[in-house]
RNA sequence: UGGGGUGUCGCCAAGCGGUAAGGCAAAGGACUUUGGAUCCUUUACGCGCAGGUUCGAAUCCUGCCACCCCAGCCA
């Protein structure tokens, strides 16, 4: 599963394009885009965006445009688009030669516009803001029609060739398209198109004094670029019958058909650029790659790959309901692709120390344990096993509960792929009553894990020679909210988890952790995946991130009690 | 009170007049040198509600109801 392979045959987008396939609409042609603006990092939910418009266009046999949307110079940057550019990368999405920017049809909008103005179609207003917004109406009265409306033609175009050449200041008038001030629909209320903006933009510098409206520059963009299916979300619904008008009075062959659909939202998180960019810049997390972010650079750094995450869009379907996707499925996609692809490595968490007592000191013996029991061909390591080792400090229970299957006084458990041992003996602080070491004794008929008699037992434990021991760090990550929809409370950080980060110091790797490079992933056996950090991993200080958990059904009869 | 959308299992989501797919979650069981994985099994007599058309309706019609979006010189 890649982005390139990924299955979107099947939803209203793709019946759509069907149809016009039958008609010979397009020359049976697909062309999609993904149009990010430039003023921030992406996320999970424009992951989805970006993989139908992909995944779309691949399923079809047709092409697909990386098109930065920066009609507005005093909120985008250079940084972003660097960005955005190796985040749509590293999901595998691969648009060939064909990134563009809406700034590069600066001259072709103006040039529209000047026709629109002959045509008699767009005005120079002369309102300020404040009164546009007054002559708009509301929701339920109509609007007015400006005083500036029914300047004739020539003064209008003189007055947008001076609003171009810089004459008047920002704010002062703009132009706007002349459609219907009495529409229900707002957007048709003669929309502003050109802005007076006098602020240097990050790729035609200080070439333009004016820049275009969203409405008006993303109709053209699409034409112009011989897009026919321009996918984007719902809100935009209202927007479609502008995006037809332009096209209309401008002298489209083939209008591209704008086709709505829902954005992705998923429970306990936040998806909305405004929102992250608060958690960063309040310092409420680590930055826009802190491993608990929904931003691509997020995950990425949290370890989950391009491939989970497109088997994760795919799951989810593509609709035109509002809906919260369970971040359970996103967890499901992650193991499903992780337990498949990532190699098994012992790692003790919160270690005890076992002293097995009949086992001889000072000596060593080299074990083989399969790296991936779920594919043969990922090979064996050896183990390096001697008389004290670490186990997890959950992995022993004095007075076990029900059901506890690990090791407790008089029982006998597996070592994964070494022996079976039986504790014989609790050592606790004779303070503090905690318990710091177990006394166990081992068969060495058991050798592998396995015994002859074929007497069985019920736990296996994974373990560390704590004479070869690796200290690790291993960063916990729990939910970022702890409400299942941040967004409906007033202020979505009073949800925040506090508890949304643990890290653990002191952790024992076996030494095999000595080959691990940082983004590597490993299935820390029992506990679940682990990703080395890609930023603060070293081989001297080995850190990870946890991707997710592994399934816990103990924890689960646990908490039923 | 205007306009545009959406309402099918706890969460996603197929369905397009012929008698409710699938995934996630949950529950039970089998198997297991990861209490992981895998494999079985169970979970909507009903599709927002109420009428109507039809031999037959989640699908067509009528009327309600709920929720989302729209009054940036943002995208």
């Amino acid at each position: 599963m890649t982005a390139k392979n990924i299955s979107l045959l099947d939803n209203f987008i793709q019946n759509i394009i069907d149809e016009d396939k039958k008609n010979k609409r397009y020359q049976g042609r697909v062309h999609t885009r993904f149009p990010p603006e430039p003023n921030g990092y992406l996320h999970i939910g424009h992951t989805k965006a970006i993989l139908i418009n992909y995944g779309i266009a691949v399923a079809n046999g047709g092409k697909f445009n990386l098109r930065f949307d920066d009609t507005n110079p005093i909120k985008e940057e250079e940084e972003f688009v660097e960005a955005i550019k190796e985040d749509v990368a590293w999901l595998g999405v691969d648009w060939e030669d064909r990134l563009f920017f809406a700034s590069d049809y600066f001259q072709e909008l103006y040039d529209y516009a000047e026709e629109l103005i002959k045509k008699g179609k767009a005005y120079v207003c002369d309102l300020t803001s404040e009164m546009i917004k007054e002559y708009r109406g509301t929701l339920t009265e109509p609007g007015t029609e400006s005083p500036y409306r029914n300047r004739s033609m020539d003064e209008n175009l003189q007055l947008f060739r001076r609003m171009r050449a810089g004459e008047f200041p920002n704010g002062s008038r703009v132009l706007r398209a002349k459609i219907d001030m009495s529409s229900p629909n707002m957007n048709m209320r003669d929309p502003v198109i050109y802005r007076i903006m006098k602020e240097p933009h990050h790729r035609t510098g200080d070439e333009w004094c004016i820049y275009p409206m969203y409405d008006y520059a993303h109709p053209i963009s699409d034409a112009l670029e011989g897009i026919t299916h321009s996918l984007c979300s719902l809100e935009f619904e209202d927007n479609r019958p502008l995006y037809d008008w332009f096209l209309e009075n401008l002298n489209c062959p083939e209008p591209p058909r704008q086709i709505e659909f829902a954005r992705l939202n998923i429970s306990y998180t936040v998806l909305s650029k405004r929102k992250l960019r608060e958690l960063v810049e309040g310092g409420y997390v680590d930055g826009w790659d802190d491993p608990r972010m929904p931003t691509i650079c997020g995950l990425r750094r949290r370890g989950i790959t391009p491939e989970a995450i497109a088997r994760f869009c795919e799951s989810i379907g593509v609709s035109k309901s509002n809906s919260i996707v369970d971040v359970a499925q996103l967890e499901h996609a992650i193991r499903e692709d992780l337990n498949r692809r990532a190699k098994r490595i012992m790692v003790v968490l919160r270690p005890l120390r076992v002293v097995i007592e009949n086992y001889p000191s000072g000596e060593t013996e080299e074990l083989e344990i399969e790296n991936n029991p779920e594919d043969e061909s990922m090979g064996k390591r050896k183990v390096p096993f001697s008389r004290e080792i670490y186990i997890e400090q959950d992995d022993f229970r004095e007075s076990p509960p029900k059901k506890f299957f690990r090791l407790t006084p008089g029982r006998e458990v597996r070592l994964k792929g070494a022996y079976y041992i039986t504790c014989n003996k609790v050592i606790k602080n004779e303070k503090t009553g905690e318990i710091e070491e177990v006394r166990c004794s081992y068969d060495p008929e058991t050798r592998g894990g396995w015994s002859a008699d074929g007497r069985k037992v019920r736990g296996t434990l994974h373990w560390v020679s704590a004479n070869h021991a690796v200290e690790v760090e291993a960063r916990i990550y729990d939910r970022l909210f702890s409400a299942e929809n941040p967004e409906e409370h007033d202020d979505f950080k009073l949800s925040l988890n506090k508890d949304s980060l643990e890290a653990l110091t002191g952790c024992v790797a076996e030494p095999e952790v000595k080959k691990v490079e940082p983004e590597d992933r490993y299935q820390f056996l029992r506990q679940g995946y682990f990703c080395a950090d890609k930023k603060d991993f070293t081989k001297e200080k080995p850190v990870f991130n946890q991707v997710v958990p592994l399934r816990d059904t103990w924890a689960r009869i646990k908490a039923r009690g």
